[in-house]
DNA sequence: TATAACTTTGCAACCCGGTTGCACTTATTA
DNA sequence: TAATAAGTGCAACCGGGTTGCAAAGTTATA
């Protein structure tokens, strides 16, 4: 099941490094989205260059992905295994206005819409803002 | 039909002065959102703080709602004369990533989404990102 | 193995949008 | 008119994000 964090990076072509093995175990453990300045506190000593690059690589590898919900600081949450973070993959995003986390909804597919004439799609962003279940 | 700037003003509880005048102008010339830095650009000698606070002042009293397209700054337009920025006056928004520039597609409601158990909605930001009719 | 080439990391500095404190001006009210 | 409140301008600050550069670590090559 659950497999090794180095398997799990050479499988998107990152070398596993100790500083990336352990931020993928926080990303790993983080049931809600992260942002780097709170990653940046899980670590008693660490740099934020280096966390940010590292987030960035584990993005264009597409092992997370990145989620603005507009209310500060961009967070970052694990892609599923089969994500290609194509426009299949793409799903709805919750804030709760009372905790601030962030949640992916991977069962709740971003709607489609029709846009008007000449417009054509590359990408949607869905940010629902309320309470969450465990603020209710 | 398009009425003064002043009665706008006064309509939405703001007291018009000239600087929020002119910036209502601006708004209103415009066919697609603006940011703070854009709207700085627009005027030859006007004060970040006070464009600022102006933009929060319109924002606060509905005159203008703001859109995070998550690519920069940002970005503010006109709410439609009856909004009152509910649920139901939600509308999608279109990033085109070739011009940079923000559309309000007023005529375009955003999806009503199906959350999880115990989840609640307060509101939404959808933000379609693409190649406007402009640019294609 | 020794060396060269490349990658990753750490530190410092910087950028920029956003925000606030404070004094000054302008409008409102008594 | 005097007192009060609201709006404006300037400067400084904050925080997230980003980059340059040198040191350390890794991989490839002879
Ligand atoms: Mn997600
Ligand atoms: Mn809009
Ligand atoms: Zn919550
Ligand atoms: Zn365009």
């Amino acid at each position: 099941m659950s497999e090794k964090p180095e398997q799990k990076l050479r499988k998107r072509n990152i070398k596993p490094t100790a500083m990336r093995e352990l931020v993928l175990k926080v990303l790993t453990d983080q049931k809600t989205a992260i942002s780097l300045p709170e990653l940046e506190q899980k670590f008693e000593k660490a740099d934020k260059a280096t966390l940010y690059r590292t987030l960035k690589t584990f993005e264009k590898q597409k092992l997370i992905h990145s989620i603005d919900d507009g209310t500060g600081p961009v967070k970052y949450a694990l892609c599923l295994e089969e994500c290609s973070c194509s426009v299949n993959d793409l799903h709805v995003h919750f804030h709760c206005t009372k905790c601030n986390k962030t949640y992916c909804l991977h069962e709740i597919p971003v709607p489609s819409v029709n846009l008007p004439k000449n417009f054509s799609l590359e990408s949607v962003d869905m940010v629902v803002q309320g309470i969450c279940a465990n603020c209710k």
